[in-house]
DNA sequence: TTGGTCAAGTGGTCAGACCAATTTAGGCCG
DNA sequence: CGGCCTAAATTGGTCTGACCACTTGACCAA
């Protein structure tokens, strides 16, 4: 056992931890008004300043509210209980909506302001992909590799952390359930077709063409995936 | 245009807000020691027991740390405390551009799909952001609700961790090397301004309006980090 | 060098007072 | 009787001055 710093408590973090027990506690409901200063500093056997500097440390953290004249009020609680939450596994048709609302965009961008060397990476990917399909292999490498870079295009280091992210939820327990049938190797020649299309709305620099074409894109896999959904029998 | 309460703010928030501008900018550096609180009083021509309401508010809000017999100090910002981030840290003007690509188009997919319910969690936020605002404290907590409800709006988990995530960058420390501007009152009345905006185009149900809406206030945000904005005079 | 003492500096707390805003009680007038 | 206005009581806001406890550094002695 570590030495314990064994710092004397100033009064106004005692007073103020004890005034916030009570309101949890419900001692002091919410909207009521705290008893005055001066007969807290009477009550608590401290003095008034005491007593303000806890109330001051309350206010800041939001618990009560000072009105001057009127009294201290106690505030409603905290509005991280409010605020939504997102735990467990995503699953595949989100995700796809997810990637469809920030790659649709992503590559608008690249249209209007992607670089010739960039384009090249777009196509270095799209052999690979050729490749691998010419093999009998799932081009997920490829596939990976072409979103990448045209997240890659917009210069944005988070944007490409978020798309990588996405994407790499391919691994994810609830993909593998429906992946199987999905990755035969007729789909994914139209997959290839789609990337094209993309890149070809890039290279002529068409926003609006580019955004369409990676919704469509992401949007026809969304679709592979319903297909092949296997509707058990509501397990 | 609602009457502005231009009610005369307590002196410890006056004091705590100008020490906060000097921590921010620089003046008293991460480390070092402020004048001790009789000095500050004689210099700011208060009395010692309002210099030290100031200090305690800003010890709650962890910027400085007050030891006895010694001094005030101003203190390291921990990274730690809510964004473990170990893979090299972000820039806060492309986490700016990120959330406006992304927030902007759920901006507009609210506009078009959002439920009565959940415009009410977004004027729910905004009054936590008028409540604090009025209590003299920046309102990060409505605002971080008004862009997660937002979020929450298009259904869609992944999108939801996304937001999340770009909006917690906040605590990034090279965050904290700008958060000068942003930190005053004033600055923060116009991004609740901006805030009512996007609601307004959403509760109209004109998706182009919310993106625009959205993509301004954050172009606003980013200029204000940029230092672009002019700081209200009394500097 | 080591250890202790001492004094100055600094935060911690207290007491009392007065001011300003709000609330409340009471009285005036309709 | 009821509404309105005024004045007193209540309550937070601030100031002054004081004293205590802790930290720090200098100085001195073993």
């Amino acid at each position: 056992m570590p030495i314990q710093a064994l710092t004397p408590r100033r009064i106004y973090r005692q007073i103020a931890e004890q005034l916030r027990g009570l309101i949890r506690a419900g001692e002091f409901a919410v909207g009521t008004r705290l008893p005055p200063e001066r007969d807290l500093a009477l009550q608590l056997g401290v003095s008034r300043p005491s007593v303000r500097e806890a109330v001051i440390a309350l206010e800041v953290e939001g618990l009560v509210e000072v009105r001057t004249g009127s009294g201290i009020y106690v505030v409603a609680l905290e509005p991280a209980a409010t605020a939504p939450r997102v735990d467990g596994l995503f699953g595949p048709f989100e995700i796809i909506r997810a990637r469809q609302l920030v790659e649709g965009e992503l590559a608008a961008l690249a249209a209007t302001q992607m670089h010739a060397a960039q384009v090249a990476g777009l196509h270095e990917a799209m052999a690979w992909m050729e490749a691998d399909v010419g093999r009998g292999v799932a081009p997920i490498r490829g596939d990976r590799l072409f979103h990448l870079h045209l997240a890659a295009a917009a210069d944005n280091a988070p944007l490409l952390r978020t798309v990588t992210e996405l994407f790499d939820e391919r691994n994810n327990p609830l993909f593998a359930l429906l992946g199987q049938h999905f990755e035969s190797i007729p789909v994914w020649r139209l997959a290839i077709l789609e990337h094209q299309a993309v890149i070809s709305a890039i290279v002529a620099g068409d926003a609006s063409a580019a955004r369409a074409a990676m919704r469509c894109h992401l949007q026809s896999s969304h679709d592979r995936f319903a297909g092949t959904w296997p509707l058990p029998a509501a397990g």
